[in-house]
DNA sequence: GTTTAGGAGACTGTATACAAGACCTGACAT
DNA sequence: ATGTCAGGTCTTGTATACAGTCTCCTAAAC
């Protein structure tokens, strides 16, 4: 996954685990639904147990687990309830995170902008497919990094990461992503235009939204 | 282990450490910058130091506590920066909630409103004003809930509690607290008036960050 | 055939033990 | 006086051990 990793550097186990088992769970490998056994999870990773209870205890705090006493901890199910959910929250968010992008714009985030938008063209010509999902989280992450709110970043972070799950879990990656909407709001936020980037991003997770919902229609048949 | 039995049912020793440790931080008892030493958290609340650093992950990616690795953790440092970011996000979020709540309004969830806008009124004429900030969480929790969201929940209960602790701990309580404000929003999402609900809560929103940066301002000396 | 008591196995919750890193102190050298 | 290097101490990270509980299967009773 590139550097989109949360923990930038793995220096603990738990750490460790905590991103493999949310790479795991994103990736599909771990199915919605799907047990966590400790002494099964510790072992595939060989690790002790200890750094698995810690890793489950975040994600659940994440919401990419459910945990019941006693009982063991799942991966969270989905429904396209929840991607709708998701949906409603991210315009809400997003806009605001573009807004303050746009007032509180700087070169260095213009230019970090520039360059995931850079990387996602590359990967969009040497059709690198697998990437473009997480490059358009990365994308996301950095209008949010730009938006220079630390609580917002640490509430989006896990937020983005389970849109792009349920985006994949439920829809069919919608093939050409529509990266122009990314340079329009990536110009508006660097042009410092507060309404025309809250505009922009609203617009555009409008846009995921719509397009997760057909995709959801057409399939007919969500994993639940 | 001496009496952490806070409210509701804990069945673990974990959710009990992980509730005392967040009250303690909520109170001021364990207050910014102050280190989390396990063992001496674990002696303190008789248990041993699995089910505290359990919690401490928590916590921290609740953003109560700040964890480094190899040198432990500490409660987050508090600004009133800090305190303007959440609000900033508090705006956005809970428009979108009072608006939600607006649109898929049930008995329930205005009985529910209703019932703790008692509570609140009743403590407030008894002078129980302690009680006064929890309930003023209790209800923005109550139209988050109503907004049927499940993911605006997970996301708002931590968000919430941190938003009362910046507000106790940067800036004095204000006195009589503006509980009209919550009842007009609190009609106008069982009006069902979407509009004027978010314009509501949006609304009051802003005025609590105002008064708390007038407060800061006033107080000139946050803790840090 | 259905239902229910009992018990074995599996898994979680909690405690304890051990290893390794970080900090502090004080002596020694420059 | 300042720097630095060794040793000890404190604390975290990880592993292992044990106890309680839940599940499921079996078998006996009706």
């Amino acid at each position: 996954m590139s550097d989109l990793t949360l923990g930038a550097t793995h220096r603990t186990l738990r750490d460790e685990v905590t991103n493999e088992l949310r790479r795991r769970i994103l990736s599909g490998e771990l199915p919605p639904g799907e047990r966590l056994v400790e002494d099964r999870l510790a072992a595939s990773l060989g690790v002790s147990r200890n750094p698995v209870r810690e890793s489950i205890r975040v994600l659940a705090t994440e919401g990419f687990v459910e945990v019941v006493p006693r009982l063991g901890a799942t991966v969270s199910r989905l429904s396209a309830e929840e991607g709708e959910e998701l949906f409603d929250v991210r315009m809400a968010v997003e806009g605001l995170a573009a807004r303050l992008a746009a007032r509180k714009r700087t070169a260095a985030s213009a230019a970090r902008l520039r360059q995931v938008l850079d990387h996602a063209r590359q990967a969009v010509d040497e059709g690198r497919l697998e990437e473009v999902a997480d490059l358009n989280t990365a994308f996301h992450l950095a209008v949010v990094e730009a938006a220079g709110n630390s609580y917002l970043s640490l509430m989006m972070k896990p937020m983005l990461l389970r849109a792009q799950w349920v985006f994949s879990r439920t829809a069919a990656a919608r093939g050409p992503h529509s990266w122009s909407e990314h340079v329009s709001l990536c110009e508006a936020i660097a042009a410092g235009d507060e309404d025309e980037a809250q505009a922009r991003a609203v617009a555009h997770v409008a846009a995921a939204r719509r397009s997760f919902l057909t995709a959801v229609r057409r399939a007919k048949a969500p994993n639940d």
